[in-house]
DNA sequence: CTTGACTATGCCTCCGCGAGTATATGTTTG
DNA sequence: CAAACATATACTCGCGGAGGCATAGTCAAG
């Protein structure tokens, strides 16, 4: 993978906020949404882009639509996501994002995250 | 330092090669058009643009301009850094740039790079 | 001061991206 | 089928960056 792909798209904050989010797991856009404080149709942009570059896969669960890192990751781009994991410790942006997906997680339950096993979805 | 201002410095090729090169140690514009074979303005330019994202520092020997990455680095711009240096070693074109330098190095002998040290420079 | 070497900057054009609006596609439910 | 929901895409506008050319600043040597 092209170092300079990566840092394409690590350039823009809608999207080092998308990707830091995934760090923790997979998302689909409304949950995105709610924590970005974004409009829908910005979600759904920014990773389209990221998914041009490879950076993320798609994958439809019902309705929606999760998005997740890939698991098979080239040398670079793990090197690079374990170093905006380490940096995201000192943004504070990016610190009250996770904060935010966690308090997100606790009050929908876990259930409403298994959209990431393919298998059932109550919702 | 921002996140977002450290990937923007990255996501163009010529500053990569540049900063890659950065991490050998400190070298004058002439150095860099030489490895990287690309014309002085474009050298100059992106080092501007690379000073003014506070990435690097600049400071005059004699004729000319020494560039150098700063010494204190803020804790995400030393991580990048890191991070970069274990990338390029998967990069063809960064491994290139690096023997180049080193080729250079060899032809040149270390006083020629003492502009690294603002005492005398004989060259 | 003049020349020459090294480096920086201003102007121009082109292109890609980010944002916003509206609309389209796809899915579930009834 | 229709309706509601979730997501994606097309279109436009405006901005900033990249490259190329010419020029200007800066220093050392004579």
């Amino acid at each position: 993978m092209d170092l300079i792909a990566i840092y394409e798209c690590l350039c823009d904050r809608t999207r080092l906020r998308l990707l830091h989010l995934l760090l923790d797991g997979p998302l689909c856009v409304c949950h995105f949404q709610e924590v970005l404080g974004a409009e829908q149709v910005k979600v759904s942009k920014h990773l389209a882009y990221l998914r041009r570059h490879r950076l993320v896969l798609a994958e439809r669960a019902g309705n929606r639509r999760v998005y997740r890192l890939p698991e098979a990751r080239p040398a670079a781009l793990a090197a690079n996501l374990d170093c905006l994991r380490a940096c995201a410790a000192g943004d504070p942006l990016l610190r009250a994002d996770r904060r935010r997906l966690r308090a997100l997680r606790a009050r929908l339950g876990p259930e409403a995250f298994a959209c990431a096993a393919p298998a059932a979805r109550p919702d």
